[in-house]
DNA sequence: AGCGGCCGTCACCGTACTGTCACCAGCGGG
DNA sequence: CCCGCTGGTGACAGTACGGTGACGGCCGCT
């Protein structure tokens, strides 16, 4: 797990740092709310451990900052204001928790290791072939940057036919994953959908047909 | 936010649902372990309220069997103990976050709304699309900085798509996480509810309709 | 008790989607 | 060179999906 310690008393840092290593955490120290924002823009840390009070850059910014990065760093915020108020106030900052001064070092250790314990959810794959994106997750499709819209029929046919890179699919083979099952087998619709989706995506054709045998696309 | 109350003094139990639900959660209560087990098998939860002394099964397994079922919900802990012994025990055992009754109100709807953004991707506190800003700790939104009031389910609908910028976010999703587990499957609501915060945010359109899959917002 | 806001239900509507059909085009084989 | 077969295309219509407005029950507040 990496860890950066964000904390400008020097001693309480090294001790943290020391304290952290001892439990198998790879730990970053820096003393400054600046000199962080460069670290992080370099490492991809798993927990951020904050001092609230930093010279040059507030942990509060420190803080908003990661968010807005959209890095994948939780913060562990470190206080020595105890009050209610600011308590509540750091969590809705975006600090995922919060601890006062003084602090006992066990509680840190199982707070930072809480917080460590789930990395980042696993990047939705994206589906691309040329200069053709498909994102699964958002529905969208772009062709060189831009977006094209796709009815839901043409969009999981291609989304089939891109995850199938340089195969041939025949339209048996569509009608059985991209229908339901209530579909006339004689149908024509396939052909249709896809001479609308061919019309959508434009020029250079992204879709070859194979006589006899089906479509493919990529590869 | 969909939140699991598992508590088995009652009267404590259904203030701090009613407490959550005005805040805009979707919360559901048991008043046993046993039951608590159950519901998080049907229902993905994204942070349980664990009290620790509970009947049939202990806060602390419940914690525990979530952990090992890999169950997303983020636990938050409620004893009645307050030795730091226990406190750290409690946190290495799978709980994120640990409170001591007699608690704040207004600190346990920020701890829960802290642990609930930690159980996406980390969420900055204020979430924007275009000209529009929600500010989960103030329950505020604003549309090019005119405030826009919203009832709680309104709010929460959009406080969940606007965590997901870009991703579609079907129905069935935003059933099982803005409402709670009272609601009839087969409503309605879900399209009324986005009527009416559409209209309430004004033009231009900050939700897309994605046909066959859900709502998009921002990205 | 009365009132108002919230929200779930229902009925209705407009429209995008998609399946059908008729026809066309291209290729290959006889 | 012509015929037949396979695939592409354009028009049309039924439908299912999503949007909208009205209604009413429930709950909290005064």
């Amino acid at each position: 797990m990496r860890v950066l310690v964000v904390e400008d008393h020097e001693l309480l840092a090294r001790t943290i740092g020391a304290g952290l290593r001892r439990e198998g955490m790879a730990v970053d120290v820096v003393t400054d709310g600046g000199q962080a924002l460069e670290r992080m823009d370099l490492t991809p840390y798993d927990v951020l451990v904050l001092d609230r009070d930093l010279p040059t850059v507030s942990g509060d910014d420190v803080c908003r900052r990661a968010g807005e990065l959209g890095l994948p760093a939780r913060v562990l915020m470190l206080t020595a204001a105890a009050t209610l108020a600011e308590r509540v106030h750091g969590l809705d900052l975006g600090a995922d928790d919060y601890l006062t001064k003084p602090f006992d070092f066990p509680e840190l250790v199982a707070r930072v290791r809480a917080l460590g314990r789930r990395s980042g959810p696993p990047v939705p794959p994206v589906l691309r072939s040329a200069d053709v994106e498909l994102d699964p997750a958002r529905r969208t499709v772009t062709r060189a940057g831009r977006p094209v819209a796709l009815s839901p029929k043409e969009f999981a046919v291609l989304a089939h036919l891109l995850a199938r890179p340089g195969q041939v699919v025949s339209a048996e083979d569509l009608l059985d994953h991209v229908w339901d099952e209530a579909t006339n087998p004689f149908t024509t619709t396939v052909k249709t959908t896809l001479g609308r989706l061919r019309a959508k995506l434009g020029d250079p054709p992204i879709i070859a047909t194979v006589r006899e045998g089906g479509y493919r696309a990529g590869g």
